[in-house]
DNA sequence: ACTCCTAATTAAACATCGTTCAATTACTAG
DNA sequence: CTAGTAATTGAACGATGTTTAATTAGGAGT
């Protein structure tokens, strides 16, 4: 066949997305392939390196997708809230809820990395700080006195921290000792930190 | 050929390992192959699978094998040092030091999960509960009045934000607005959480 | 309306991957 | 010395990402 021009290069590319993100959260990350992604919109692999340079720009899509995702869902919560604090519990919560209920996409944006050494895109450097300047933001309004650099500082430790928390828990390496709520642990976290940030002022 | 036996199933086992090592340590664990493991050991894929139920299976042994030499160093350090918050300073930083000496061999430790979500063997269940447990022995040498809950809960939180500190730097997905070291980030997780658990005493 | 030219789409091929298995071989027990 | 057992191989299978030559449909020019 030639050209059916039913859908432009653009629209086949959000086809392919979006038939990806169904398949990973239906099969998991680990069975995504090319060709299952293909025909599940009808056309054929050829067309989908037509559209994609490569199988992992799909993938560096398919992630900016889910971030893009999870973001505009929290700046959705985090817009009700007034206080910087509130905020920012608001902003960990919605990051749980989100990992919970999308795993594989979640850790997909985490563990996919482009073979031989590629440099990240721009495209996903961009949205990766999203996050961390969500914080930071808070974080100056909490405490003005603060010097940048240190709010930056304590931003990167906060929310280092509760990425680290959901990772293991998603991915069952928890320590099993007890039987830990995410939630409250990422409570204890932010108090811990947050205190620290009030008590500590104008430090080097 | 037939039965060569220069060397035993388990010296196999050890070989493999150890070249499967080596591999990662050299191009990565994405080309990590179960041929190229088989050739650097003078045998083929067939004897692989004689010694190996899965390739899923030599990499749950090799896992292993990273966890108990990174254990190894940890309380080697540690049992130099008498102080608890010390030794959990130590504990952290040899951590951070081996993470960033061996990336892919501790990114795989993280990352590698067992196809059609079969039971994470007890091999590994126990040896991630290690890390664990020596945080939490610590927390309860620093302030006995803690109920044993607490204290776990306290070393979860504290091991699992050093560990999201690690593979967000590793992996170069880290905030970039400011140049952060590793070793400060971890030392004001560190200083946070404890001053925390210290003002904290027998809650709920 | 007819013809070209361009670009989309396909099918087939390639190398490599994990995995399996029958055949072969070397060792050991009797 | 023979028979049996177990280790080792090589070839095969299906599935993967990727490339390419061949087709085919659509739009532009006359």
């Amino acid at each position: 066949m030639g050209r059916r021009s039913e859908h432009s290069r653009d629209e086949i590319r959000k086809m392919a997305i979006d038939a990806a993100t169904r398949i990973i959260e239906t099969e998991g990350f680990q069975s995504l392939t090319a060709r299952k992604v293909a025909s599940k919109i009808g056309y054929t692999v050829g067309t989908l390196y037509h559209v994609f340079r490569n199988f992992d720009d799909l993938v560096i899509n398919l992630n900016a997708q889910t971030i893009d995702e999870m973001a505009a869902l929290i700046q959705r919560e985090v817009a009700k809230k007034r206080n910087p604090e509130v905020r920012m519990r608001t902003m960990a919560a919605v990051y749980v809820d989100y990992a919970t209920e999308h795993p594989d996409r979640w850790r997909l944006v985490f563990e996919h990395q482009a073979p031989g050494g590629l440099p990240t895109p721009e495209l996903m450097k961009v949205r990766r700080d999203v996050m961390f300047e969500m914080v930071a933001e808070n974080l100056w309004e909490l405490s003005p006195n603060h010097i940048p650099q240190e709010v930056a500082h304590t931003a990167t430790v906060l929310w280092s921290g509760i990425h680290g928390i959901c990772i293991l828990a998603l991915t069952g390496k928890l320590y099993l000792g007890g039987a830990f709520s995410m939630v409250k642990l990422i409570d204890t976290l932010i108090d811990s930190v947050l205190d620290e940030f009030r008590r500590t002022q104008l430090t080097d």
